[in-house]
DNA sequence: GGGGCTATTGAATCGAAGTCAATAGCCCGC
DNA sequence: GCGGGCTATTGACTTCGATTCAATAGCCCC
């Protein structure tokens, strides 16, 4: 098999295992047999099995990033106002972690949040989805909007993943809920 | 040296190791070490290295907890308003994480946050800190206030997170940005 | 049809978690 | 003061899983 699709078999399969069961309970051995291969060939393709990890967790943190930004970006252009980029931006956002519940909770809960390249990549995706949502805003570098963004960031996550394990209530209102806070989070400190 | 004493010893010194190093980057040869005993003495205290790590986040979080609920049940009783009590509680929580980061940081980035255990053990502390301080708000048992209240707690955990890493700017104006979210959040779905 | 490349394997190594039988210190009744 | 028995404590042993590596298998290009 051809190297990009073996990485990406593996990666696949990463996800689905690592957001299951935490980083030590699940044995390179399990991994290479559910793959069908042999462990030697897993780390042909990766280093160790925490790089396979981060490896799984940076794929996970593209999917997101990419089937988002594109919808926020597209309506951007047609300079929709303040709330209803977010709106949009959480409605994207929302779809992906309907579609992928494993994915996302893989993202947000996967073990190994501690390790530094994990959290450099979750947070990196953070930044840029966020950025996508507020382009256009005027706050600059002022230290109190990067900890009210960052604030909102954990209220989005938290709030979403919650919903996602319920699942009580229409989704619309929890972006109602979302765009309300980030709302009022913007006129905080303007 | 007795036992409570030698346990608290421990699980101080786990909540310095792990707040710096992840789980698997700290040896029980090393704790043990840097404790001044030996490897099977651990084993005499703690049935294993994964729960060793899960007492001390326990550990952690019944110090934040204790330093923080009391506060705000003293402020309850003088009967302030919703408002002021969340301000009551972040400055408690606030003095809390100033007076003791690493253990702050331990309980909310250290690895292993996949861990079912861990995850149990900071859920129920997030949920004792929110409780005590939304107590007697009429919310009762909606989904909305559910989901909305774990927004919340996202949002005080990375915005304080943020402000330790950084505090570029006056303490009082994050407890004032989250006050206000936190009473757009209760307005949301009244 | 052979040389050389890459994918792939399985056995060997190595390190760290966990086990256990033995020792050391101490409190108690006598 | 002295021996029995309890608990703390140790260090060597076992075990399991990550990592390494030398060898094989398949394939492409000359």
């Amino acid at each position: 098999m051809n190297v990009d699709e073996r990485r990406e078999q593996l990666l696949e399969l990463a996800l689905e295992l690592f957001a299951e069961r935490t980083f030590e309970e699940i044995s390179i051995d399990e991994i290479a047999q559910t793959a069908g291969i042999s462990k030697g060939l897993l780390y042909h393709y990766f280093p160790g099995k925490r790089a396979f990890y981060v490896a799984a967790v940076r794929h996970a943190a593209e999917q997101l990033l990419s089937e988002t930004t594109g919808k926020v970006e597209a309506a951007r252009d047609e300079e929709v106002e303040q709330g209803e980029l977010l709106r949009v931006g959480l409605s994207a956002y929302l779809d992906f972690i309907e579609k992928r519940a494993t994915t996302f909770i893989f993202l947000m809960r996967g073990g190994m949040a501690g390790d530094p390249e994990v959290r450099a990549a979750v947070d990196s995706t953070r930044q840029a989805f966020i950025e996508v949502m507020l382009e256009g805003s005027a706050d600059g570098d002022d230290p109190r909007a990067r900890t009210a963004v960052k604030g909102l960031i954990g209220f989005i996550e938290e709030a979403s993943l919650d919903w996602l394990g319920h699942q009580d209530f229409p989704r619309d209102e929890l972006a109602n809920l979302v765009v309300r806070v980030g709302l009022a989070t913007a006129s905080a400190f303007a």
